[in-house]
DNA sequence: TATAATATTTAGGCAAACCTAATTATTTAT
DNA sequence: ATAAATAATTAGGTTTGCCTAAATATTATA
C-alpha cells in the first residue's frame, strides 16, 4: 500500500509527463504540488527505493512500469468519483476537484469496481478526460485544440485541460460546456485569438483558451 | 480542522460513552482503537488542548459538546457511506465496515448533504444503527435488546452491537438479519441462552449474542 | 571557457502519531 | 493500613512529510 503522499507523486509525476517528455523535474513537481523542492528530492528517493519511479539525481524522475499502473488506479477512481458526484449528487462540474482528491485515496477495489458498474462504466469524466478502465487502458482520447481548428470548423466540446476553479467558472459564464456544440467565426492572425459561435452569441477567446478545450472536429464549411 | 487520527478518537470516545457512563479509561480507548495506552495519553493531551474532551490524568475523559458534534458528524457520515455501499454497490453489510472507516473522513459539507438526499434520508444503517441528522439528531433507537425478551415474546430484528465480521458472519449463517421476524421459544436459566424460531427453525444464542441484538417487540403471548 | 545564475540536493529541524521502557499513581487484597 | 498488582503517565525513539538554509551541480551568459 502507498501513503496520500506517495499517491499524489505518482499522480503528479503521471501528468506531468502527459504533456512533457523526457525526465520530470524537481521544480516543476513542487510547484505542481506546492510543495518545497528539497521536500519532492526527499519523496523521489523513497519512491526510487521502492521501485516506483526512475531517480536520476539532477536529471528529473519518469515513473517505471509499476508506479504508471498505481498513477492510473488514482487517476480512474479520481475521475469516477468526479463523475458520480456530477452526475449523481448535483455537484457542478467546478465543485467537484477538491473533493475528488480525497475520495480517490480511498483503498478498495470492490469500491472502484462496483462504483464503476453503477455509474454505467462511463468513459469520459464531467471534464470530458477519459476514465482509464480496470486494466488502465485509456479510451481514445479527443484529440484536436480548438486552437487547431480553421476558419468555418464546426466541433463540439469534448474536454478541458485546465482545471483550475478560474477556467471553469470563465467556461461557465460563457456558456461553454461538455457537448457544447461551437462554430469558428473569426481568427486574428497577431495573437491567434479566436471568434467562435456558442449558442446564437458571439465569444472571443485567447490562444491560452483554445489551447486547454478539446473538440470533436464535426465538419468543414464548403 | 481535525486530523483522521483525531476524528477515530473521538468516535471512539462517543461509542465508549454510549456503554459505559462516566469518564472513558485510558486502556479502554487503546483496546478499540488497537494502539498502546502511551499513544492514547499524548492524544488525550492534544484533544485536551483543542477543547473536544474534558481530559482529568488518570481518571478518564469525556466529550466536549465540541467533541461530541464533531463524533456525531463522523458517525453520521459512517454510516450515510455504509447504507450507499449496501443500497446503492451491492456490498454485503459484513463488508463495508472498513471502506466506511475510511470513507468518514472525507471533508466536504456539500458532499455529506447531498449523499444523505441522493440515499433518500435513511434514519437506519445497514446494521440497523440510527442515522444523525445533519445536526446530530438522533432517529429513536430500537431500544431493547433480545436478551431483555421474555418467554413467548415476538420481536423484529432492528441493529446490531458488535460489528465484528466474525458475529456478522455467524448472524447471516443462522439467517438473522435486518428485519427478520424471531420469536423466543425457551431460555436456559443457568447461561441465560436463548432458543429462538427464526423462519421456522429454532436456533441457539448464547446471553453475549442476544446482547448484542437489537429488537423491536412487537407482541406477547397470552 | 570562466563566471554568474539557476536548479537540485544535503543537512538539520519540526510536528503528528506511533512505539518501548521506566516511573508514578491508583486500586485491590491481605 | 500497607504491600502487591494494575493502570496511567513520562521520557526518549522512530517514521513520514514537510520546512529553511547551506552546499553543490548544472546551465546560461559574457
Amino acid at each position: 500500500m502507498f501513503t496520500q503522499s506517495e499517491e499524489n507523486y505518482l499522480k503528479a509525476i503521471f501528468q506531468l509527463q502527459e504533456e512533457i517528455e523526457g525526465g520530470i523535474s524537481t521544480s516543476s513537481l513542487s510547484e505542481k504540488l506546492e510543495t518545497k523542492a528539497a521536500s519532492v528530492t526527499e519523496m523521489l528517493k523513497r519512491l526510487s527505493d521502492k521501485e516506483l519511479v526512475d531517480y536520476q539525481k539532477y536529471y528529473g524522475v519518469q515513473l517505471t512500469e509499476s508506479g504508471r499502473k498505481q498513477a492510473l488506479l488514482i487517476v480512474r477512481k479520481h475521475r469516477l468519483w468526479e463523475y458520480f458526484l456530477v452526475e449523481r449528487l448535483n455537484f457542478n462540474w467546478d465543485e467537484v476537484h477538491e473533493v475528488a482528491e480525497q475520495l480517490e485515496h480511498i483503498k478498495s477495489p470492490k469500491l472502484v469496481e462496483e462504483l464503476d458498474s453503477f455509474l454505467g462504466r462511463p468513459e469520459y469524466d464531467p471534464h470530458g478526460d477519459p476514465i482509464p478502465d480496470k486494466h488502465g487502458k485509456l479510451p481514445k482520447s479527443p484529440t484536436k485544440k480548438l486552437s487547431q481548428l480553421k476558419l468555418g470548423d464546426h466541433g463540439i466540446c469534448k474536454g478541458f485541460n485546465d482545471n483550475s476553479s478560474a477556467f471553469l467558472q470563465f467556461l461557465d459564464k460563457q456558456n461553454i460546456g461538455l457537448h457544447t456544440p461551437i462554430e469558428v467565426l473569426h481568427i486574428e492572425t497577431f495573437d491567434e485569438s479566436m471568434t467562435i459561435k456558442i449558442a446564437q452569441r458571439e465569444v472571443l477567446l485567447s490562444k491560452t483558451a483554445t489551447d486547454n478545450i478539446y473538440i470533436d472536429n464535426i465538419a468543414t464549411e464548403a
